[in-house]
DNA sequence: GTCTATATCGCGATAGAC
DNA sequence: GTCTATCGCGATATAGAC
């Protein structure tokens, strides 16, 4: 057995969702954190590059899942067909039944300007996954960059809409409904 | 008259796009920006809310602008047409000419991540700021939701592909470029 | 203007896993 | 032995309170 209870990080990351959940973000001080989970300030350094990273431990898996998607679809999948079933997976394995742990998330990060930042750069990661998949493909830069970004905006859009209300429309559906808006709109 | 050479704030930012030059974003302690300025660390802090604030003063002005633009354009222009005009505004008023600088402050703010993370925050004030004059002409609100998006987008990466080029079109053109690119992609 | 809290990170030591 | 997680101490910068 080790000298330490083990999982250290997922106790730190448990430790300051609590904490922030009761105090709020910029209330919460990392030492508070680590005091809750036994373990020292230095610690939390070696396991988080910064105390808002706690809240965004999936994003690079989302990164990762674009590009592991974009990579293995056929290479006569179209861009627009593989950004309609691309998303349509996202929707389905990340997002859906998940609406008010999303919603809770949502609203601790509206409570800070900090944690607004590193939720772009969040979606800006997903648009450059997106891109350097499509480069990857064949399409040429202007294209690949255009698709990406349009890609990230439709669903970031999509899921603001989908956890603003409560219908029971799943989130893909609201993405397609999102397509089709954009569509009229510049046509 | 002041005891001290008046025009603190121009004083700083001076220093601090300098030091920035000089030895990089992270690498210049606000201290030592002050030091040139002949100021106090305090005084910083009373005209920067933080050490990035220095590269984006002109962040609320984008904003300002486009509000006000909106508010002005008659009822009947059609959103399409209201973003085509505005954004030619835009080009040939802030950016238009400044190709140079333009590209010296984008080579900094690659260098540091809380420097791209507000570069994002700026897109997004623009993106909101599109979506409230919209909302305000009596747009629903998921349109005027996409339109600030997709302006913002697109005109983002028309900047880009402007700074990454030397051939002569005027950034208007490299935007009307990436609408119609964008029609023929969702098309 | 001064003072202070907090975030962040470097370094060397230590404990246990393999 | 090596590797990794942790500790304890300390330094510095940012940022805000007073």
């Amino acid at each position: 057995m080790s000298r330490w209870p083990s999982d250290g990080r997922e106790r730190l990351r448990q430790a300051a969702l609590e904490l922030f959940a009761e105090q709020g973000f910029a209330a919460t001080t990392v030492p508070e954190i680590t005091a809750r989970a036994g373990l020292t300030t230095r610690t939390f350094f070696r396991h988080f590059p910064d105390k808002r990273a706690v809240l965004f431990v999936d994003e690079d898996e989302i990164s990762e899942m674009v590009a592991r998607l974009m990579a293995e679809a056929p290479a006569a999948v179209e861009p627009m067909a593989l950004i309609r079933d691309g998303l349509r997976v996202l929707a389905e394995t990340r997002f859906e039944g998940r609406r008010p742990e999303l919603r809770a998330r949502r609203a601790l990060v509206a409570t800070d300007a900090g944690l607004q930042e590193r939720d772009l750069r969040k979606r800006a990661a997903m648009a450059e996954a997106i891109r350097t998949g499509f480069l990857t493909r064949g399409i040429d830069a202007s294209r690949a960059a255009l698709l990406g970004e349009v890609c990230a905006t439709v669903l970031s859009l999509s899921i603001e809409e989908w956890l603003d209300s409560d219908d029971p429309r799943t989130l893909d559906h609201v993405v397609q409904a999102t397509f089709d808006t954009l569509r009229a709109e510049l046509g």
